[in-house]
DNA sequence: TATTGTTATACTCTATAACTATA
DNA sequence: TATAGTTATAGAGTATAACAATA
């Protein structure tokens, strides 16, 4: 049946994407985590450990480790908070921010070489496939979610 | 633009499929690596634990690891290999063939669930995108992999 | 001499719990 | 008393290297 055949697709495109994304950072000596901390602190600027916790659903010991090793190879460093004598901030160091400015010019670099095949009448319409799709599957993984947590409902 | 759009719903694909998949499989005791392992031994028969390291590409050492976990659960059994008194097949219990039959089943649903929205045109149109952006994805990984491997050449 | 699998050892990722300093 | 972060400890997952039995 077709379903079958884009789902396979789909369990592909996540085996290669995720192959080609684990072995590209760890060139850079970054993993998942450690990418998507710096991306956080990217985005929003100088940030307490507390609340990168909450972010990348870590526990707040993990984000010690991770601060850490990022702070060790130079793309990340501790700042005092100013206001509250427990906390501290993490910023990106020069380094850290060229890292993730590269990666943002990478991925729009991927984005256009994947669809490079197809007229933009396709890519519309690969476009709106995938947004039928991933609603149903958000509602998929939510419902998961909830029978896990919740229990009966 | 669009290209960038459809990125980032395959990274939310990935996303998603990944999570949804590590947690229903953690909910049976198993993890992506055991499945992969009980899935060939499902596929092919009895199996050389040789033959299941280069499958999976990982050592030796690990399916010496994977097949203990799945021995302790009920999943596969260690057999003597009939001419080979240094090897062992690893075949599936019937509590292994059972889960991993019970996995297509699963996933057949889960396939047919994902395009519900979508009339047969469509799931076509999007079967061909697909492979179209499966094309080149898989030249980019198979790039990057000889880049890393082979050298310069 | 080459191959199959295992024992020994170690490194990474991740978690929980106890503790320290500050609020 | 509650909060931010760290020290201590532990358990997966994975790798390499040395070794045993067999080919």
């Amino acid at each position: 049946m077709t379903a079958e055949a884009v789902f396979d697709q789909m369990l592909e495109v996540t085996l290669l994407l995720q192959t080609d994304m684990t072995r590209s950072l760890s060139a850079l000596g970054l993993t998942g985590m450690k990418t998507h901390l710096l991306w956080e602190v990217h985005q929003n600027g100088p940030c307490p450990q507390q609340r990168l916790a909450q972010a990348l659903g870590v526990s707040p010991r993990h984000v010690t480790g991770l601060v850490d090793a990022l702070g060790c190879d130079g793309f990340a460093r501790r700042l005092p908070h100013p206001h509250d004598r427990r906390a501290v901030l993490v910023e990106l160091t020069d380094k850290g921010t060229a890292t993730m400015t590269q990666m943002q010019e990478q991925r729009s670099r991927d984005a256009a070489a994947l669809v490079a095949d197809l007229d933009a009448r396709r890519v519309e319409q690969l476009r709106q496939g995938l947004d039928a799709v991933l609603t149903r599957l958000r509602e998929l993984v939510a419902d998961a979610d909830s029978g896990d947590a919740g229990g009966v409902r």
